[in-house]
DNA sequence: ACCTTTTTGGCATAATATGCCGAAATCCTA
DNA sequence: TAGGATTTCGGCATATTATGCCAAAAAGGT
């Protein structure tokens, strides 16, 4: 992961499907080495895959909501048996664990407030073991972006 | 926004970078009508671009921070001037207004924890207003994906 | 300074995207 | 439900792009 690395990355972030033509040209490099170096990139895991940024409103997915969750206790159990329940949860974007006062931190998007009360009581509240749930609702987005600060 | 709208969306939410020909066999369509599809999607806003999953440790950002942000009021020009000043901020990847006890959540990428500091004391607190600043460090990602429940 | 290893650039070929056309399907109205 | 208008679709020709290979240049070590 060198300064050229770091530039491929940066470029695809701000547009992940240019042509390698183009992604050459903005790091200076021809299209063949550039070319290998977004693969190997892509075998080493640096680059984990390339995603669409999608307007969530327009696909019908009006509500998101941050939720900190608590649980009641921390033993092996209780912890495998919430993260493999989250991780199935197709409302579920991300879930984060965080230090500080909560345990984790689920980004979730649903059609509305109902969709959304139904989430808790019927797909988070059934796994148990969870001992508090506060929601944060997003109503306006500053900033929002993939592009990794500059390095080197 | 249809049906094959959103199969559409799903689809290079999974993988970007997909061409065009895989794209129209995966939602049953020919590769004609699945791209003017796309085109009508990135036209419309609905698509907002693509970007790239680059895992931010690998590219040196091994520091991934929830940063919870109550400003000291919210007259008109404190908080016009910490949107305006965080949406310049580099290791500031996200900004949201949320409802509940905090004004904003922002997730916030940096090279360390000398790094973190250097940011809050140097970045946000000259921004002034602020009222309170709570820091949650991520230390797992039980889930992170950017595919969108099936709708209809 | 020499040799080894890595990275690069160019080229030929294969795969893909783009724009335009007629055909099929859908939708609206009577 | 029949007719006509509108939208969406599929196929084809052309232009653009990706891929794999080889020799040359650059980088690194002794």
């Amino acid at each position: 992961m060198d300064r050229k690395d770091r530039q491929i990355i940066r470029a695809l972030q701000r547009n992940g499907r240019m042509t390698n033509q183009d992604l050459a040209e903005s790091v200076n490099l021809s299209p063949s080495p550039c070319l290998r170096r977004l693969r190997n990139l892509e075998a080493s895991g640096a680059i984990r895959g390339f995603t669409v940024d999608a307007d969530p409103v327009a696909y019908g997915l009006p509500i998101t909501a941050f939720v900190q969750v608590r649980l009641e206790r921390h033993n092996e159990e209780t912890v495998r048996q919430f993260e493999q329940r989250v991780t199935c949860l197709d409302e579920v974007q991300e879930c984060h664990m965080l230090t500080g006062g909560t345990d984790y931190l689920l980004r979730v998007v649903v059609a509305g407030l109902d969709a959304y009360e139904d989430f808790i009581r019927n797909r988070i509240h059934p796994i148990g073991g969870i001992g508090s749930i506060d929601t944060s609702f997003v109503y306006g987005t500053v900033k929002k972006t993939g592009v990794y600060p500059m390095i080197g």
